[in-house]
Formats: structure tokens, C-alpha cells, sequence
DNA sequence: CATTTTATGTTAAAATATTAACAGTATGCG
DNA sequence: CGCATACTGTTAATATTTTAACATAAAATG
């Protein structure tokens, strides 16, 4: 079910998938055609089928998809069967949005420890979390096994953090920094650059 | 220099050359080829050129491109010669966050107003601005000429606020919350599903 | 000032991704 | 229980994107 090179594309799409099958699956919906969801998602129902089917048959013909089961399958194959532990370094305005909306929206993802440079904020409480000082990170990661390390810190110090934690054994970086991180092998980062995203949006307004 | 429909990928990547070109024009290069800008970017030399070559020519054979023209010349493209007038619907961490994040980050981005409908945050000083109550939302777009709109609120309201946006001649919404607007004709919107960045993470490191 | 080098703009080829078509199977209904 | 219908899984066609190749023009060199 897994390593045969699956695209980007494809990837990028399951959480779409997942977060309408969730829609549907509260509302009590128990069945679904690729035909329907083409006409909910705006996608061809083409492309849905090809999608679900790099990861095996979920569907049934004359049937559709089971709902409940889609959704379970693909949530699985995000990784989201089993819990991640993440840290934040960055106690700025991000982090602590970034904590506090972990809360309530990402079931799975938990939040562990926020880290901060700034000895003014070490020991504010943010949330249920407090703030370590960036001495602590290495020992915290590996005693808490964490595997999901976020950086919300400007980008003159998201290089180090970065070299940091990867030499401490974390293979996943979520970067909110406003430059691009060079990794080793086997380590992926998964960028959110804001200000290209609000660039990109400039660019369609202005045509 | 526009309408001649260049490819979405193509759009995506123009922040990010911008954001290298910026760092070049900083460190005091002046010019520099697709080969190099290749090296530093990880991307094709044949990708760089064809990517420039959809606005029209900006190099020069046997020079390369001149650093700061490139600069300016994507900036333009990308909207970023004329200032942007933005509000923030939801005055709750994230929207704390951007506030603040703009004012370091953004040039040309002019935060403008922050709203919500919690009657407890109204009047509060966010930064350089003060919480509105919902209510003055369609007067203060039209009298302060705003373009842009931030949405950071939850999903079950974000669908609503965008119609009455979209009502009062809103053309661009910067959409963080977690669901899809559907806007008519003419409209622009960029989305930033945090979730879903974490989940496209969370299936990359399962892999 | 001629010649070599460098590097673009552009065309052509290859690789990917998307959409369409369809064969075949389970379902639902009479 | 058989027949029509509704769908998937999958293969084939189309479209798009990426990469490579190359002809040409400016720049550097001696």
C-alpha cells in the first residue's frame, strides 16, 4: 500500500479528500460515488478514482465508496492512525497561535513543549504549555520522542534550529520560516511560506 | 506582459524566485545566470528560463540577468509595485499572529483593521490597530478601499463572511480557515489549510 | 578586432498528469 | 432469480509540464 512512488500531486489531495469524506461522514452519509463527490469537490471524478486507486481499491462496483471506511483509509495512509508528537520553536505571535490551535483542530498532533530564545519569555505559560529555553531542546526531543519538530522562529535562526534537531534524529520539520531549509536525505520539511502564499494571491488580484 | 494564461505552477514558483533574488540583491551580487540561480534554488537552469520567458525576455546572452532588474520586474509581476489594503476578519490567535507578522514582514501589505464578533475583544489593541465588532465590516471596506481580506476564524463562520466580502466588491480573500469558499466569477482565493500542510507532512514522514 | 566563451530565448523531446472511455462486476428491483 | 442499472478499476488518449537541445547574440579575451 505504499512505496511505489506516489506524486506530489496525489499527496497533496488526500487531505482535501479527508476533510470532505469528515464532512460527509458527520452528516451521516454512508455512501458515496466518485460522481458525487466530482460534483461536491469540483474535481472529475476521473481523477478521484485515479487517486484512490494508487493506494488499492476502496470502492466497490455498482456501489461507490463506503464512507466511513474511505475516510478511515485515507487516514490512514496520511500517517493519522497513529499519534505524532510535536515542539514549536518560537514562542512568538505564530507559535502561540500554532499551539493554541492544535487544540481544537488536529486530533493526532500533540503539541509537547514550545522552546523560545528570549529569556523574558522562558516559563510563560502559552496555553497548557511552557516555555522552555533553547538549551533544553535536544534532551526534551529525545526523552519525549518527539518526531515532528515546527519552526516558527525568523529565518536568521531556523538554518541552525534546523541542523539541531535533524542531528538529534527528527525526520520531519514543518517551517514556518521565511527561508528554505536544506536537509539530508530521508528528513522532509513541508513548508508554509505565508508571504509567498500572500504574494501568490497579489499576483491573481493584479491580473 | 499578462493574459496569456501561464500556468499556475509557474505562479507558485515566482515568490520564491523573488524571495533568492532578494537575498542576492541584499548580499550585493548583480548578476547572475539561470546555471547559478539553478544551483543555489535546486531547480533546472531550462525551468528558470522558460518560467522568466513567459513574461518576456529579462536576460541578456552571454551576461545572465541583471539581479535587481529581475527583482523589480517579478515584483511587478507579482503585484507587489502597488500597495495592498488588507483587514482581518477574527482577532484570535492566528489573527493576532498575522497582525503581527505583517509589520516586519510585509512591505506593501497594509494591515488596515482587525475584526470579530466577540463582544469581550472589541476595543482591545492589537499592535497598531483596535478590534471592530462585526457590524462596521461592509463600511470600513468601502471607505478604507480595501483589497484584501484575511479570513481567521473557524469554518463555520468563514463561509458567511465571505459572502458579505464578496457583497461589498472584495476581488481577493486570504482564506485560513479550514474550508473551502466558494466565490463567484472574478474572485480570488488563496487558501492556507494548516491541517492540511500538517497531514501532507505527517504522509511523508509515515513513508 | 577577431575569436572563443558564455548564457539566453526558443524549439523540440520526454516525462507527468489529467481526462475520457470502457469492460466488467456488484447492486437493486421487479 | 434474472435483467437493467450504477458504479468502479483500469487502460487509453489528451493535455500539460518539465527537461534537453540548439541556434544565436552579447561579452570577454588576447
Amino acid at each position: 500500500m505504499d512505496t511505489k512512488n506516489i506524486s506530489q500531486a496525489v499527496i497533496s489531495r488526500l487531505p482535501r479528500y479527508y476533510r470532505y469524506l469528515g464532512d460527509l461522514k458527520d452528516e451521516g452519509t454512508e455512501r458515496i460515488s466518485s460522481g458525487e463527490l466530482s460534483d461536491i469537490m469540483k474535481v472529475t471524478a476521473s481523477q478521484i478514482r485515479q487517486d484512490f486507486n494508487n493506494f488499492g481499491g476502496f470502492g466497490q462496483q455498482g456501489y461507490g465508496y463506503n464512507v466511513e471506511y474511505l475516510y478511515d483509509e485515507i487516514g490512514k495512509i496520511l500517517g493519522l492512525n497513529e499519534a505524532h508528537h510535536l515542539i514549536i520553536v518560537g514562542a512568538g505571535n505564530l507559535g502561540r497561535a500554532l499551539t493554541n490551535y492544535s487544540n481544537y483542530e488536529n486530533r493526532g498532533f500533540i503539541f509537547e513543549g514550545i522552546f523560545d530564545h528570549d529569556p523574558s519569555l522562558i516559563g510563560k505559560k502559552i496555553g497548557e504549555l511552557t516555555v522552555m529555553p533553547m538549551d533544553e531542546l535536544e534532551d526534551f526531543i529525545i526523552s519525549r520522542n518527539i518526531d515532528i519538530v515546527v519552526i516558527a522562529i525568523p529565518k536568521t535562526g531556523a538554518v541552525s534550529v534546523a541542523d539541531r534537531v535533524v542531528r538529534c534524529g527528527i525526520k520531519a520539520i514543518w517551517n514556518f520560516a521565511h527561508t528554505d531549509l536544506n536537509v539530508p536525505e530521508g528528513v522532509v520539511v513541508e513548508n508554509v511560506h505565508l508571504s509567498d502564499s500572500l504574494m501568490k494571491l497579489s499576483y491573481m488580484l493584479t491580473q
